[in-house]
DNA sequence: GGCCTTGAAACGGCAGACTC
DNA sequence: GAGTCTGCCGTTTCAAGGCC
């Protein structure tokens, strides 16, 4: 079944993102409220009004929230393709281009035509079955359109058709080990099949993938309970880790004590 | 009522053997 | 050297209950 290109989300109170593996380039307009961007580049922060375009293959966490007035967080999101960014290649005959080095997640200067282009997708959202397939690949070639027009830049990053290739993988998992994905998606973002990737982590780590990850997520939670003040409840998901209870368990088992305890201390 | 822990069941990863 | 398959076991999830 396809899937839709345009995703329309509201929140009314706070919510932690637990979509982490961008897996088509996404470009977002924030509506109302606002949204932290985690990356392995750090921290960004987008309000009401703000543009962002965010490029696939990279882990990303989102935490949305309503704005100061109460308003929910409300954003529209499109989601420029593969298959539509080639056929719009084909199309207009550019070549695939060599890969892409910049920066992943890009906040984009509003105009007037984006301004436009987002305002004439929000009927939909009260409608969201007058939005065709058709219709969905229209608003997609207006997008890569408007976004090659307002920043040339932008097209070193559209139409790079590769597939992660092998990179350092130290390096890699030192900045993303926070991502709670599975192994096969720390594989293929480093460029490796899952076997490959289990052997090249045991020679850099010279331990099972699993147990790495697990005490480099406890070892940040200890700090931010022990140093930061945080509650066991607010860390676990932020190191990592799905479920309250599990983390509660691996934490005692490493440090002996139940993470309410560091806390006290 | 909120926060945290415990225990059982289900799931996913590890390790080794094998193939290409 | 790299990928696939399979059995076993550790990890994760979920529900229930304890503590403050």
């Amino acid at each position: 079944m396809r899937k839709s290109a345009i995703l329309y989300s509201c929140y009314y109170q706070g919510t932690f993102d637990r979509e982490k593996v961008v897996e088509e380039h996404a470009l977002t307009f924030i509506q109302s409220g606002t949204v932290r961007f985690t990356t392995p580049d750090g921290l960004k922060n987008y309000q009401a009004g703000d543009m962002v375009l965010v490029s696939r293959n990279q882990l990303a966490r989102g935490e949305k929230s309503p704005g100061s007035s109460g308003d929910p967080f409300k954003s529209v999101t499109i989601y420029l393709t593969q298959d539509a960014l080639r056929r719009y290649a084909a199309e207009k005959g550019i070549d695939a281009l060599p890969r892409y080095s910049g920066p992943r997640i890009l906040g984009l200067t509003p105009n007037a035509f984006l301004s436009a282009f987002f305002a004439s997708l929000l009927p939909y959202y009260d409608h969201p079955g007058s939005l065709t397939p058709a219709l969905q690949d229209l608003k997609t070639t207006e997008a890569i359109e408007l976004l090659l027009s307002a920043g040339p830049a932008l097209r070193g990053l559209l139409f790079d058709f590769s597939e992660p290739h092998k990179i350092d993988l130290e390096s890699f998992m030192l900045k993303n080990f926070e991502f709670n994905v599975a192994l096969t998606e720390f594989a293929r973002l480093s460029g490796r099949s899952l076997s490959t990737f289990k052997r090249d982590f045991q020679k850099a780590f010279a331990l099972t993938p699993e147990k790495w990850l697990k005490t480099q997520r406890l070892e940040k939670a200890y700090y931010l309970i022990k140093e930061k003040h945080q509650k066991a409840s607010d860390v676990y998901l932020r190191v990592g880790f799905e479920n309250l209870s599990h983390f509660s368990t691996a934490f005692k088992e490493l440090y002996g004590v139940n993470p309410s305890a560091v806390g006290e201390r």
